[in-house]
DNA sequence: GGTCGATTGAATCGTTCGTTTGACATGGGC
DNA sequence: GCCCATGTCAAACGAACGATTCAATCGACC
């Protein structure tokens, strides 16, 4: 056997990229050990040792993206809340506080931008039912923290409305991963991620402000990409 | 066996209805035909006697609702295309025409409202891609012509804007079906579907609506149920 | 060089999967 | 009576599943 070693325990590495692969293509429900350990090049044997069990493989993969989401989402929400004490926030702010850190895990992911899309919509359709118990606690700090947010943004709409549009928003967002090869592949143009997120902010802000007085809209300039990221902190 | 006779050939409408309820709990991937079979306390050849197959059985299920649904569809849009040479069809009739066959399946089916509504959700989010060829080819042309239908009630809108929009809409009712029970938990107050249903259709309309001038919002009043139908045939 | 903990390998565990088989029961038509 | 199409049944099929075993192998350290 000639590359009988590896360096110390890659393999580790290889299966979880070798799952997320098969899990953002097929779903968690239909991939089996050794459909990822075939990919990954592993023995069959190495999921349960370094996971446990294929379910601890799987929550592995949804608490690291589901955990890093959060933390993008709670730092974006720490300045958007420091500014809202003055007054600024506009509601697409708030949106894209919300979407931006869904959006640039794609980097961060050893995963084609596609890919991580279909994972991360998975990973949400899933509902919060299917995480840990921590990490499903901070998922709904963050979503709490997001709303209050915005009815500082929308005072005119009464809490009970603007939960359930929040919820809106979030599937719409859930579909826009799930579905971003087909939404660009029937586009005529070609369209690049940019233009996808822009339309579900300009979508997801008037579905929000609903019913509001006709308010000339506050921001109609699309802004050319601020970029701010607050640190997401370097690897621990 | 005392009951070894049951009027000729009910089993499979047990069947029918088990794995239904089975696959509107816990998705079509999960479920295997020995949990259908026990649940309609049939013998587990019989999946494989009246549909040829674990698969068949998920097609017929999928089909039927599907079916249903586009028919329901298209009866309206008929109605809404003669209106709109009119000029009378506003952007709220149109989402409803799209909105309330999904919903009002849930009476012809046997299921509960909720289990109903989990299951088109299922249907729905699984893409058009897991369709028989001709139920997908129903779906493109009745969504078509919706999307067509929205083109004249919002002529400002760009038609490649209106696609992204609508299939926005179309991820928000798909979560609205799949995480009914939740959303209704969270509330407050007890909230009937219809309660839902009205947010869902303010928030699309607005969203369709997004970047529009000021326009005072043609129809603001709620309308209290017209329930149209008409004629969904009487099951040939 | 020898020892030890950390991985990896091939083989196999018992279980469950979807499907098939062949025997058996039924009921209407001749 | 008998036949035949229609169902239903218990039993079994091979394949795939998640998990486990135990020996072999590795790097690090003494």
């Amino acid at each position: 056997m000639r590359n009988a070693k590896q360096p110390p325990s890659k393999s580790k590495q290889r299966l979880l990229r070798a799952a997320e692969k098969l899990f953002a293509d097929h779903g968690f429900d239909v991939v089996s050990v050794r459909d990822v350990t075939k990919l990954a090049k592993a023995n069959v044997a190495a999921i349960n040792y370094h996971f446990g069990s294929r379910d601890g493989m799987v929550t592995r993969v949804v608490d690291q993206y589901v955990g890093r989401i959060n933390e993008a989402r709670v730092a974006r929400l720490e300045v958007l809340e420091q500014q809202a004490g003055n007054g600024v926030v506009s509601v697409e702010d708030a949106i894209e506080a919300f979407v931006r850190p869904v959006l640039d895990g794609a980097a961060d992911s050893g995963l084609s931008e596609l890919r991580y899309f279909k994972l991360v919509g998975r990973i949400l359709s899933r509902g919060e039912e299917s995480l840990s118990e921590v990490l499903a606690g901070q998922a709904k700090t963050v979503n709490d923290r997001f709303i209050r947010l915005l009815g500082n943004c929308l005072p005119a709409v009464e809490s009970e409305d603007l939960i359930w549009r929040v919820h809106f928003m979030g599937g719409a967002l859930i579909y826009l991963l799930i579905n971003q090869e087909t939404l660009r592949k029937t586009s005529s143009e070609s369209v690049s991620l940019e233009d996808g997120v822009a339309r579900f902010i300009g979508f997801s802000a008037a579905g929000l402000r609903s019913g509001l007085t006709p308010k000339p809209e506050p921001k109609p300039e699309p802004k050319p990409e601020p970029e701010p990221e607050p640190e997401p902190e370097p690897e621990p």
